[in-house]
DNA sequence: ATGAAAGCGCTAACAA
DNA sequence: TTGTTAGCGCTTTCAT
């Protein structure tokens, strides 16, 4: 009683057939009502769980979910981690994680290791898709979401929040508050997020006549961002900008830090500080971070729709989705007066 | 050329047998200079990758490691899985999630899951062990080591930090610092972490004639923990205490932020506060919380050394690390002068 | 409704 | 050194 059972003990002391025992524990074959107890029975006895290895072996479905990840920094994805787990596990999917960070090998590299897996669907967080690896993942023929990163090519599908009208609505705020001299700090270069968000902040800014005063770059990253703050703000108090949008949220604390405790300037009046994701830490007193929210929930639910779909139902076509996230008024950024009550 | 090879067509291909395919990819079997050139010219040509699960079949080693994960809102554990991922993954295994917490179903169902993947090792991260689990996990004869929860038995290893150490350096901070109404928020009662590290404080406190003079419970969660702190400083200010120890970093902020942004208090002129933990989050402006260390590098190292010792080596011997984290002080807490440089 | 038999892709004796 | 062969535990025809 020490190591796992087989279906063929199992089917020895039921006194049955391998192939019955695969029945009872497979998908809707037909089984007597008899059979089923006895199979059972036996199963219960020994303790017997269906080997899901070999089960992938034969049907070739192996019902694990890659999920492959580059930045785990930011605590936005730590609840998105937790829930996408949940939602995959509660339709009988399990999460591999891989790393893609430096230290653990290139996406590439990581890719590989995916497949010999032979997992189902592939999820890809703050990962960006190269071509080869689109190449790659098309030629394995696995299913792959982006989450939280959009890509050019219409065959492969994506989840993210509405980056571009999170801008404008951040441009839109500031110009409404009366800002004039509106900074930005851009994260990772490279990625989606960062692009579509300062290109909706522009359009929103450009379209209200005012131009972007300032901009550095915080490359998604803690550190980088105060050194980006303290650049920002090493001119002449009437050559600062007024009020800075922070390319997410976990950048906009280390802003914060710096422009609070270096630099004793008062949010919002004497700079307004607007970040994006709203992850738990934003709506806490010691920041209260005025925010776009991404609505986590409804980003894993399509992540997992998406996917499910395209393993069961071999759906073909790529869907990309953007999901629209409001503006949370909290205590970093002016209010314009007419938005007040 | 869009489907997986197999070693049989690469064999083919290759104009050799099938085995010689998996000797070249295989282990250390004894294989010419021409033979490995010609599989893996036929390889690379088919782009040819073992199939890891297959593979597993046969030898009875999935190179899946499965990760139990109750309570991911502490930012401790953020990190803890990514280090234990790349720790993995280097070594070649893989890291599958299982989130036991309520929704998703509790750990006794979680296990069973486990062990369907055939998972050469168990880490249990932030889960409680009970006795049936424990079973479970001898009878399947798969390694487990707990991380950053320890327990009774001695047959199952475990690696925390020296909780009961860590409580004993607050109570003596506190002592030096002058503390005489020293309080107590506790995280989740049935953690051997919040057990321990209180038995510590309390040890401390008592071999110095202090007791502790007020304990609320915070259960590891924020809002909990803001409760908290709410009924321990509603009473007259002259019977409030100076100093408070929560038991874990995360509900130190929601205490800080209680403290300071509701009750007005100033730190650490009004009280003395001091976490555990030493997330990233506390070396921060906004909080800059005094707290005990875990050294998570250590943690995760020995974590996946006994780990990978008991599926390779099938060392038997459980091993019970307690790994001492120092005392970091910053500006939550008063100092000692007699610890001033 | 049940059982027998053929493999999924691989590893590991065993033979040559 | 290489090829042949027998499974790992399961699903799935194909008979019965």
């Amino acid at each position: 009683m020490g190591k796992k059972a087989t279906s063929r003990e199992v089917a020895e002391r039921a006194g049955v057939s391998q192939s019955a025992v695969s029945r009872v524990f497979g998908n809707g074959a037909a089984v007597s009502r008899e059979m089923d107890a006895k199979v059972r029975w036996a199963a219960a006895e020994l303790g017997y769980r269906p080997n899901v290895l070999a089960r992938a072996m034969k049907s070739g479905d192996s019902r694990i979910i890659g999920l492959v990840v580059a930045y785990l920094e930011n605590y936005f994805y730590n609840e998105a981690f937790e829930k996408l787990s949940i939602a995959l596990q509660t339709r009988g999917y399990h999460v591999m994680m891989f790393m893609a960070s430096q230290t653990a090998g290139n996406v590439d590299t990581v890719m590989e290791e995916i497949l010999d897996y032979q997992v189902d669907g592939i999820i890809l967080a703050s990962v960006e898709l190269s071509s080869k690896l689109a190449e790659q993942c098309k030629l394995a023929d696995v299913p792959v979401v982006l989450f939280n990163r959009g890509q050019d090519r219409s065959d492969i599908s994506s989840v993210t929040s509405d980056n571009r009208a999170g801008g404008r609505k951040v441009a839109e705020l500031f110009v409404r508050a009366g800002m004039t001299r509106p900074g930005y700090i851009a994260g990772w270069e490279e990625a989606s997020t960062q692009r579509d968000r300062e290109k909706g902040f522009r359009e929103g800014l450009n379209a209200a006549g005012v131009s972007l005063f300032a901009r550095e770059v915080g490359n998604y990253d803690f550190k980088t961002a105060q050194e980006a703050a303290r650049r920002l703000f090493a001119v002449p108090p009437h050559e600062r900008p007024d009020s800075v949008f922070v390319a997410n949220d976990h950048m906009a604390f280390a802003v914060m830090d710096v422009l609070r405790y270096e630099l004793d300037l008062r949010l919002p009046n004497d700079v307004s500080l607007v970040g994006y994701d709203d992850v738990p830490l934003a709506s806490w007193a010691a920041y209260d971070l005025t925010t776009v929210r991404q609505r986590i929930v409804t980003m894993v639910d399509e992540t997992v729709t998406i996917l499910i779909d395209q393993i069961e139902q071999s759906e073909r076509s790529a869907r990309r989705i953007h999901i629209d996230g409001p503006l949370i008024l909290r205590s970093s950024a002016k209010v314009p007066d007419a938005w007040k009550n």
